[in-house]
DNA sequence: TATTGTTATACTCTATAACTATA
DNA sequence: TATAGTTATAGAGTATAACAATA
């Protein structure tokens, strides 16, 4: 078919066989960038307003949604029930929520910010429109779009490949 | 401009001011996202050969460059130079890495693969490979390169702004 | 029996600080 | 004085298991 000597884009040559390349490898490459993106974030409320990246969270759920078990927090934010729990805790502690006791089942309670827990969530919502804008100030509005789409499309998609390894051992 | 009423797509009302949706939050997304896929590369290899992500990416940065010293593996995978230090006596002790002193600076000293470790590696990237293949099969070609070309703009653009953050307290 | 949530515990990855041995 | 690397230690974030209270 090709020969060696087929045209290429004088772009990159491609690796040898039996090589990676770190650097282009995309859970590698994903892994960097979001840990500096969220991190970065991380820093712009963490130092201000004493408040881990749980209990950001959790404050974000409750800021959006008035409303929540923590289950349904667990649930949303793909945190393990032992975190909400724990990030629950310390911000009722540092009175930034609250919890109401459901009478119909007295397993759960609803959750919910209170007034100073609301001031936090007013004060940070501008610094992470402003910290996303800024991120992303240099993208044309058609590569945030597709940006914005892929990285749905891969998140999907994520689910189905980890649940296939899942079973590899299963279907034999 | 634009007036209020200016045909929107159909897709989703814009949320109320002062609310933040952490769904599309791209910080949040990004941290999810590359948590699930670097989770799920890691169970490819962890179990099977008994090494961790630091150690990964150790034997990842030997096995495309043959030789480098601790410092060079740290400024590469950016990590930090004790977890570099721990991944390579581990490596060492589990028979898959050597060190050659080097005696014109005898402080540092080569790393790279032994035998064994060459084969663990020719084991891996061909899970690498599939892995990302599989990962994005369901992209088209444009997508992929779109993807790429914004994860280097969101790279090194999240660099510039962990930069600027740094020094607002300094300008003032 | 199953579910919500808590606590104890441990593991991974990361980071700081103090140190050594070189340079 | 500065640098390469090691060790001790601590801090996040995550996960497992055992448990209490409730359904």
């Amino acid at each position: 078919m090709a020969s060696s000597t087929r045209p290429r884009a004088a772009a990159k040559a491609p690796p040898p066989e039996g090589v990676l390349v770190l650097e282009e490898f995309l859970p590698y490459r994903l892994n960097v960038l979001a840990t500096i993106v969220s991190q970065g974030f991380a820093r712009l409320y963490s130092e201000r307003f004493g408040i881990s990246i749980p209990e950001w969270r959790v404050i974000a759920m409750l800021g959006q949604h008035r409303t929540l078990t923590s289950k349904a927090i667990g649930e949303r934010t793909h945190m393990h029930k032992t975190m909400v729990s724990r990030a629950v805790t310390d911000l009722e502690r540092h009175g930034l929520l609250s919890r109401l006791a459901n009478r119909a089942d007295k397993r759960e309670a609803f959750l919910s910010l209170t007034d100073a827990g609301r001031r936090i969530y007013a004060e940070i919502v501008p610094l992470a429109h402003d910290y996303a804008a800024r991120l992303t100030a240099e993208l044309s509005d058609a590569d945030r779009a597709a940006f914005d789409r892929i990285v749905s499309l891969l998140r999907e998609r994520s689910d189905i490949v980890f649940m296939s390894e899942r079973n590899d051992g299963v279907t034999g």
